[in-house]
DNA sequence: CCCTGATTCGC
DNA sequence: GCGAATCAGG
């Protein structure tokens, strides 16, 4: 397998949605995740958490020797450069414009959540919880997208910009599968219309409508 | 053990 | 440029 635009622009797509390696790899298949490791350093697309980064500010004197297998002595390891936090992504809420509890309440009972259906049909956090850093992962196990002249007029994963809505139609994978398309609201990822189902005011316990939006298209039937 | 991403380096 | 091998933390 080679990298073709499309293969790298879905990588792009993907590794930006912090889909794993190891997902990537086997949705677009024929690579392994090293192979999409090291395409998407490559591509200088932003590192993102990883479970090995976090070492700075030792005394470079002598660390313990280790006793393995080098492969080679070329290059001993140069210290890493440290590299940015990785900034959490903030997605926009809209403001309650509830005053906050105090810093004292010791604890808050299970209290209700108010929850909607964000695209692909994610549950979404509500205005009180604490920020959920990572963005939700897909299923596995997808099925390779194929071209298909169904989607020829609509839009594709290559026409979002941020002036469009990226609400999602369908589900990846399915010969369908597309985005609105309509004209963003300014500042949101969507449209006028799907805003109004990714983000919900919080309304008073008494009356919530209990109907969810209905997400994209419909629940995943498998 | 499994998973993760990062890095190196021969090709 | 590519990716297996390797590293290293969870």
């Amino acid at each position: 397998m080679s990298w073709t635009d499309e293969r790298i622009e879905r990588l792009k797509e993907l590794w930006s949605q912090g889909i794993t390696a190891s997902q990537i790899a086997d949705e677009l298949g024929g690579v392994s995740r090293n192979a999409v490791i090291g395409k998407a350093h490559r591509l200088g697309l932003q590192s993102r958490p990883s479970p090995v980064k976090p070492n700075e500010g030792e005394a470079p004197a002598a660390p313990a020797t280790k006793a393995k297998p080098e492969r080679s002595e070329k290059a001993p390891r140069p210290a890493p450069e440290p590299r940015p936090a990785p900034v959490a992504a903030a997605a926009p809420e809209p403001k309650a414009g509830v005053a906050q509890a105090q810093p004292t309440a010791p604890q808050q009972p299970a209290q209700p959540v108010v929850r909607s259906i964000g695209p692909g049909g994610f549950v979404r956090q509500g205005p009180g919880d604490q920020q959920a850093p990572i963005p939700p992962a897909p299923p596995r196990r997808l099925v390779p997208a194929k071209p298909s002249p169904e989607i020829a007029d609509k839009t594709s994963l290559l026409d979002l910009n941020d002036r469009i809505c990226k609400w999602p139609i369908g589900h990846p994978g399915e010969p369908d599968f597309h985005f609105c398309g309509a004209p963003a609201n300014p500042g949101f990822p969507y449209c006028v219309q799907h805003c109004g189902v990714a983000y919900q005011a919080q309304l008073p316990r008494r009356d919530r409508k209990p109907p969810p939006p209905l997400p994209f298209g419909g629940p995943r039937v498998r």
